[in-house]
DNA sequence: TGTCCAAATGAGTATCATTCTCAATTCGAC
DNA sequence: GTCGAATTGAGAATGATACTCATTTGGACA
């Protein structure tokens, strides 16, 4: 079913995307590039409920883990355990206060031009990365220091 | 309480370490460096079960938060849900499978050496960071080649 | 158009890691 | 030894996600 040709890090492969998705998984997918930001499942299911486009929570989840197979969206925790989409084009990370949890997107991706070595690939084709880099915000900086 | 030096990624804080940690804490610490491998909450409590350092599950993972919290220890989630934990010393992240979920450390780490500009932090300690490739292990791709 | 089968769906339930609650215990200072 | 604060843990609560299975949908073919 899936070509294996292999996908690069951040890269278009909108063409490949089309042919693959059926109707629901287009909409789940429409919905996380339009939102501009991550969504849970539970988000996604809430948006569409009442729409056209509405489906059942657990339907949900499936094609999101079907979208994260197929290398369209990748996923990360917040430290509440919750998991958040976002589609894999938008090659954005961020960093996360390991106190209070406030999140906040980093406009660029260090990674963006760093290659895996073929020899530490050991023969996976590689779909997506997820970089977070976690930290003590300002504000919880300050309340350690004065409690 | 929290010394507010910054702490660099991938350095040696051990002098810093043992006068902050309790007792538990630093079992906790123990047990995930001399396991050599990721571990979750839940394996920790298992083999401190029957020990002199045994604690119940709340405490390990109050505990891991607050190591989490201090930059000693990052946590990863697998697809299932569940986190494990290692020291953040141990500068090693993982390709993983997206279907069938196996998991293969990276014996480098492609960050070690990018640094993050002071005006990405916005005023964060940075603690640690965790970066995780995901894609399709060989013998996924042989399976959906011939279903 | 009618019939068949396979795939997709979703409502409800189950699972399970993690967090919360709160009474009991321990610890440190004096 | 006494007091208050901090720590602990057993058990319950939580909540996201996965599973179950009866029902629906859709395409192929007659």
């Amino acid at each position: 079913m899936a070509s294996k040709a292999a996908v690069p890090l951040s890269q278009n492969e909108s063409p490949l995307k089309q042919s693959l998705l059926n109707a629901k998984q287009s909409h789940l997918l429409d919905q996380l590039q339009a939102a501009g930001h991550e969504l849970s499942g539970q988000d996604l299911h809430a948006r569409l409920r009442g729409t056209p486009h509405g489906m059942g929570l657990a339907t949900v989840y499936r094609h999101l883990r079907q979208l994260q197979q197929r290398g369209l969206v990748r996923c990360r925790h917040l430290p509440s355990g919750e998991a958040l989409y976002a589609p894999t084009e938008r090659d954005e990370h961020h960093l996360t206060c390991v106190d209070c949890g406030r999140t906040l997107p980093l406009r660029v991706c260090p990674m963006h031009d760093v290659q895996l070595q073929p020899q530490q690939l050991d023969g996976f084709q590689l779909l997506f990365h997820t970089l977070e880099f976690f930290g003590i915000c300002p504000s919880c900086q300050d309340r350690q220091d004065a409690p």
